[in-house]
RNA sequence: GGGCCCGUGGUCUAGUCGGUUAUGACGUCGCCCUUACACGGCGGAGGUCGCCGGUUCGAAUCCGGCCGGGCCCA
C-alpha cells in the first residue's frame, strides 16, 4: 500500500482522535497487571489549559502510556479542583453582582455552572494533545461525589485530634475577606518609610505607624547600653496616651533603626512570636474589611493607608516625628490577588502539623529531580504555625459542623449523611448535651487544598473505612512551585489518614517560560497557547517538543524552532516509512531469510543499542534523553548511513535484498513502538500500515541480543563509506560519480557482499593480507602564506632552488638556502615533500580509517 | 540574609559522582534536485565549557573563592 507522499499531521490527528477508544485508556480493576496509579494534577478550570499544564501532562502521558506499553494497570485519572476565589470573582463580574447580592445557595450555582462549561473547554485540548486520560475515574471536587470525601476527611481528621478550632493569628487578605494560610502568602518588594518617632522620650523607628493604636509593647535588646536601667518602665503611647511596657528580647536588632521596637497586634510574624512570648495584651486596630476598630479612636473606619497617611500627619503636628527613611522590604501579600495580608487574631480552624512524621513520609518517596526533596525539606523545617484551613468564603466545601445554639456543643453529622451543608440542614438528632434542638450551622468553608490534597486518596479508593486498597499510587506528577502547597499538604493528609507516604515516586516538572526567556504574562505578550502550536504543526510536535526541549525538572523556554525541527523529524520518518513500505511492497521477500549482510547485522545491533537507551531513559524519566537517541538512531544511522548503504541491494533482485528487508520492516516496527509514548498519533498512522493494529496495544520492544562484532563491523564499514564519500567530496565528485578501484586491508575480512560499492558506485576489494605498497616522493608543496609574507619578490626564485634541491634536503629542509650568490633563511613550515604511493606500480590514494588501510585506484 | 538551581560555538541546549576528538537543534558557508525526503543529502567554519585558585597522571565534570542570572524562603 502506498503511503501520501506528505504527511498531513491535521488529518491524521483528527482521524485517529475520532477512531480511538476511550476505553483502552481505562484501568481495568479486574486485571492481574500490576498497578500503575498516577495522581494527575487537578487543574483549576479556567476556562484554558494553558502551555504549563500541557507541558506538564505530557510527562505524565509519555510515563502513562510507556507503563501501558509495559504491561501494567495503568490509571490516568483527571481531575477539576473547582472551588476557589477566581471563580467568584469571575462569577461576580460575569453577573455584575457581589457575592452578597443573593443567596449562599444561587452564588454556588452560578460557580458551578461556569465552571463546569470552563471543564468542558479544557476537556477538549486535553482529547486534541492525545492526552490517554482514564475518563471514568474523572473527578470534580466540587461535586457532592468527591466534597463529600473532603467532608468525610475532615471529619476523620477531627476526630483523630488532628483538627482544632482556635483564636489565634491568622494571615488575613482583607481584599478576599478571608483568612489564608502560610503557604498562600507571596512576598512582594516594596519601597516603605521607616519613620522615626518619640515615644515617650524614646526613639522608636516603625515601618507601620497606622498600627499605633494596637501597640502593646516597646522591646528593646537586652544588652543594648541606650537601654540600661529602663526595663519594666511603663511607657505612654503617643497620641493614644494607653500605657505599654517596656521589655527586653534578644531578637531585637539593636542595630536596626534605633533599636528599639513596638511590638504591634500584629505587625508581623515576629510580633506574634513577642505576643506569645511575654503574654502580651491583644489589641486589634484593624477589621476584616481592612479598617480601623473603635480602638483607634478617631482613626476608627479609616482604611489602614488613609489611618497611616493621618497618623504619620499628626505626629508632624505634634512634632514628635523626627525623620523618615526611604526602607527597602518585602511584604507579604495574598498570592491570589497580591494585596498586603494582614495578621489578625481569629476563631479558625487548624490542622495540626507534625514535621517528623511528613520528613518521614516524604523521605520515603523517590524524589525526581533529587535536589526538590530539598524544597520540602526547606519548607517544613521553618514551619511555625499550623495551617489555618478554615475560610470566609462562599464557592468552597462547607466544614461539616453545627454548634448547639443553647449550650454550644459540637455537633457533627453522621458519615452517611455526607455531604451536608451545615447552614441548610440540620443535624438529625438534638443536642446530646443539653436536648436543643436549635442549631448553629459552620458558615466557614475550608480551604480549597483540603479539597486537592486528597486526590491521591480518592483516586486509590479511600472510603474513610480503611487503607485505600490501590494505596499508595506509584506516582505524583507535578511543578516546583506548588511543592510547599500540594505536595506537602498530600503527604500530611495521606499521613494523618492512612499513616503512610501517599506515592512511590514524586515527579517535578519546571515552568515554561515564553520565547524571550521571561514568564508568560498578558503584559509581555508572550503567551502562545497550546491550541496555537497544535493549529501550525500539531500535537505530536508540541509532545515532542515537551520531551526534548529541557532535561526534566528544568524550566522550559517556549521555542519555534523546537516545534519545527520536530515537525521535520515526523516528515523524515513519513519518508523513511514510504521508503521501506514501498521497497518491502516491491516484490515479495523471505520472512525467514537470515540477517547476516554486515549492513544487517550492523542495523540490527545499533537498533538493539537503541531500544535499551530508550528504555534506560524512560525508566528514568529522561524524556530528552529517550528522543534524542530515538532520533540519532532514526535520523543517522537508519536514514542517511544503513539505506543509504543498501538502497542498491534494495533495488535487486538478488536474494539477498531479503535479509535487508526484514531488517528494515523490524526496524520500522520497533521504531514506532519506541515512538508511541511521544508521538501517539504519528505513529500509530505509520504502524497502521505495517497493518498490525493499533501501535498503542503492542507491547514495549525488548533488545534483540548482542551482536559485538556485527556492531564492530558495520562501525568500520560505515566509517570507510563516510571516508570515502569526504574524499570524493574533495576531489570533486559527485557522490554517485564512478570511482574506480577500492581496496579494503582488514583482517579478520568484513566483505559486505556489495553494499559499500553499490553505494559509492566503486569496484570495491576486500583483503586480508597488508597492501604492498611503495612510497615514493611525489611534488614539493609550498606554503604561501608563509613565503609570500616572508621574502615577498624572491618567492619566486626561493621556489625554483627549492624544486632543485635534491630528494633528501627537500625531505629536511636545510636552514638556507642559496639565491642568485645571496643566501637567505628557509622559513620554518616553507614546503614539505609529499608522498604517492604505489601499489603493483600503479599509483593509488591512501586513507586510513581506524587503523585500516584504503586504497584508491583513480580513473586516469 | 539563608537554601537550591544555573552560567557550554551567533542563539537555545545535552553531557556534570573525573578519562580518546565536548552533544544536538536553529543559524551560517560550499557543493549536490543521486528513482523516500530540497521540510532533503554531503562536506565545512565556528567553543579560553562565567572568572580565579586547588586536588589529580588527567577537570566542562570534584573542592574553595569570586562574578552574573533565576527560583524558593526569611
Amino acid at each position: 500500500m502506498d503511503l501520501p507522499k506528505n504527511y498531513e499531521f491535521s488529518e491524521v490527528e483528527r482521524r485517529w482522535q475520532d477512531t480511538w477508544r476511550e476505553e483502552d485508556n481505562y484501568f481495568d480493576p479486574a486485571s492481574t497487571k500490576p498497578k500503575y496509579i498516577i495522581d494527575t494534577p487537578p487543574p483549576y478550570p479556567t476556562g484554558t489549559f494553558h502551555i504549563g499544564n500541557a507541558f506538564n501532562w505530557c510527562y505524565i502521558d509519555f510515563i502513562a502510556r510507556y507503563r501501558r506499553m509495559r504491561q501494567f494497570n495503568v490509571m490516568f485519572p483527571q481531575g477539576w479542583d473547582c472551588h476557589g476565589l477566581p471563580t467568584e470573582v469571575k462569577v461576580e463580574e460575569i453577573h455584575g453582582i457581589t457575592k452578597n447580592d443573593v443567596p449562599r445557595e444561587e452564588f454556588r450555582k452560578m460557580c458551578r455552572e461556569l465552571t463546569l462549561s470552563n471543564i468542558e473547554k479544557m476537556r477538549g485540548t486535553l482529547r486534541r494533545m492525545a492526552f490517554s486520560v482514564d475518563w471514568s475515574h474523572e473527578y470534580i471536587t466540587m461535586l457532592p461525589a468527591y466534597y463529600g470525601k473532603t467532608q468525610l476527611s475532615f471529619l476523620r481528621m477531627l476526630a483523630g485530634g488532628y483538627i482544632y478550632q482556635s483564636e489565634h493569628p491568622v494571615n488575613f487578605c482583607t481584599r478576599c475577606e478571608t483568612a489564608i494560610a502560610f503557604a498562600e502568602v507571596a512576598y512582594e518588594p516594596r519601597e516603605t518609610t521607616l519613620n522615626y518617632f518619640d515615644f515617650d522620650g524614646l526613639e522608636i523607628a516603625t515601618t507601620r505607624p497606622e498600627l499605633l493604636a494596637a501597640c502593646v509593647a516597646v522591646a528593646v535588646h537586652p544588652e543594648d547600653e541606650r537601654y540600661f536601667g529602663m526595663a519594666g518602665r511603663m511607657l505612654s503611647v503617643p497620641l493614644f496616651g494607653h500605657k505599654v511596657p517596656l521589655i527586653t528580647d534578644p531578637a531585637v536588632d539593636p542595630a536596626f533603626g534605633s533599636g528599639a521596637v513596638m511590638i504591634c497586634t500584629f505587625g508581623d510574624k515576629q510580633d506574634v512570636h513577642w505576643w506569645k512570648q511575654h503574654n502580651l495584651d491583644l489589641r486589634k486596630a484593624i477589621d476584616r474589611q481592612g479598617r480601623m476598630t473603635g480602638i483607634a479612636g478617631d482613626y476608627a473606619g479609616m482604611k489602614s493607608s488613609e489611618c497611616r497617611k493621618a497618623i504619620l500627619d499628626d505626629m508632624k503636628r505634634a512634632q514628635i516625628l523626627t525623620r523618615q527613611e526611604v526602607l527597602e522590604q518585602r511584604v507579604g501579600t495574598c498570592w491570589r490577588c497580591k494585596t498586603p495580608i494582614e495578621i489578625m487574631s481569629e476563631r479558625q480552624w487548624f490542622v495540626k502539623i507534625d514535621p517528623d512524621a511528613i520528613m518521614k513520609a516524604a523521605r520515603e518517596i523517590t524524589w525526581n529531580p533529587e535536589h526538590m526533596f530539598l524544597r520540602m525539606e526547606n519548607w517544613v523545617s521553618q514551619m511555625e504555625w499550623d495551617w489555618c484551613i478554615s475560610r470566609q468564603r462562599i464557592f468552597a466545601t462547607p466544614i461539616p459542623v453545627w454548634f448547639c445554639s443553647r449550650c454550644n456543643e459540637m455537633i457533627v453529622p453522621a458519615e452517611e449523611d455526607l455531604p451536608i451543608d451545615p447552614t441548610t440542614s440540620g443535624p438529625s438528632h438534638p443536642c446530646p448535651k443539653c436536648g436543643s434542638t436549635e442549631f448553629v450551622g459552620e458558615e466557614d468553608v475550608l480551604d480549597t487544598w483540603m479539597d486537592s490534597s486528597i486526590s491521591v486518596l480518592n483516586v486509590t479508593g479511600w472510603d474513610g473505612t480503611s487503607m485505600p486498597h490501590l494505596f499508595p499510587a506509584e506516582l505524583r506528577p507535578q511543578g516546583h512551585d506548588i511543592i510547599r502547597t500540594w505536595a506537602f499538604y498530600s503527604i500530611l493528609r495521606s499521613v494523618a489518614l492512612t499513616g503512610s507516604r501517599p506515592w512511590d515516586q514524586i515527579l517535578i516538572n519546571g515552568m515554561v517560560l515564553g520565547e524571550d526567556g521571561f514568564k508568560m504574562s498578558k503584559s509581555r505578550g508572550n503567551i502562545i497557547s497550546p491550541e496555537d502550536i497544535i493549529e501550525k504543526y500539531g500535537a505530536d510536535a508540541l509532545r515532542q517538543w515537551a520531551a526534548a526541549g529541557a532535561a526534566t525538572g528544568s524550566d522550559i523556554m517556549f521555542n519555534w524552532n523546537d516545534v519545527i525541527a520536530a515537525s521535520r523529524f515526523q516528515t523524515k520518518i513519513w519518508n523513511i516509512a514510504r521508503f521501506v513500505l514501498l521497497q518491502l511492497g516491491r516484490r515479495p521477500y523471505s520472512r525467514d531469510a537470515p540477517i547476516e549482510a554486515p549492513a544487517d547485522r550492523w542495523l540490527m545491533a545499533r537498533l538493539s543499542g537503541t531500544v535499551r537507551e530508550v528504555t534506560d531513559a524512560m525508566e528514568a524519566c529522561q524524556f530528552d534523553r529517550a528522543l534524542k537517541s530515538l532520533r540519532e538512531f532514526a535520523w543517522d544511522v537508519l536514514a542517511d548511513n544503513y539505506i543509504e548503504l543498501v538502497k542498491g541491494r534494495l533495488y535487486s533482485d538478488e536474494k539477498e535484498r531479503d535479509g535487508a528487508c526484514r531488517a528494515l520492516h523490524a526496524t520500522l516496527d520497533t521504531l514506532c513502538r519506541l515512538m508511541a509514548p511521544f508521538t501517539p498519533y504519528f505513529a500509530e498512522e505509520c504502524y497502521s500500515h505495517l497493518g498490525k493494529g493499533s501501535v498503542h496495544a503492542c507491547t514495549w520492544p525488548e533488545p534483540g541480543q548482542q551482536d559485538p562484532d556485527g556492531l564492530a563491523y558495520g562501525d568500520l564499514l560505515v566509517r570507510i563509506v563516510a571516508e570515502l564519500r569526504r574524499y570524493k567530496h574533495e576531489k570533486g565528485l559527485a557522490l554517485n560519480a564512478p570511482m574506480g578501484r577500492v581496496a579494503v586491508f582488514s583482517s579478520p575480512i568484513t566483505d559486505d557482499g556489495g553494499d559499500a560499492g553499490r553505494a559509492l558506485n566503486a569496484a570495491f576489494e576486500w583483503h586480508e593480507e597488508p597492501p604492498k605498497l611503495e612510497k615514493v616522493p611525489g611534488d614539493l608543496k609550498f606554503n604561501m602564506a608563509v613565503i609570500g609574507p616572508k621574502l615577498r619578490k624572491d618567492a619566486g626564485a626561493f621556489m625554483k632552488a627549492a624544486r632543485a634541491l635534491p630528494r633528501d634536503l627537500q625531505e629536511n629542509p636545510p636552514e638556507t638556502l642559496d639565491i642568485d650568490g645571496r643566501t637567505i633563511a628557509v622559513p620554518e613550515g616553507a614546503f614539505s615533500l609529499e608522498y604517492r604511493y604505489l601499489e603493483a606500480g600503479e599509483q593509488v590514494d591512501v586513507i586510513s580509517v581506524g587503523g585500516v588501510i584504503v586504497t584508491i585506484h583513480t580513473i586516469p
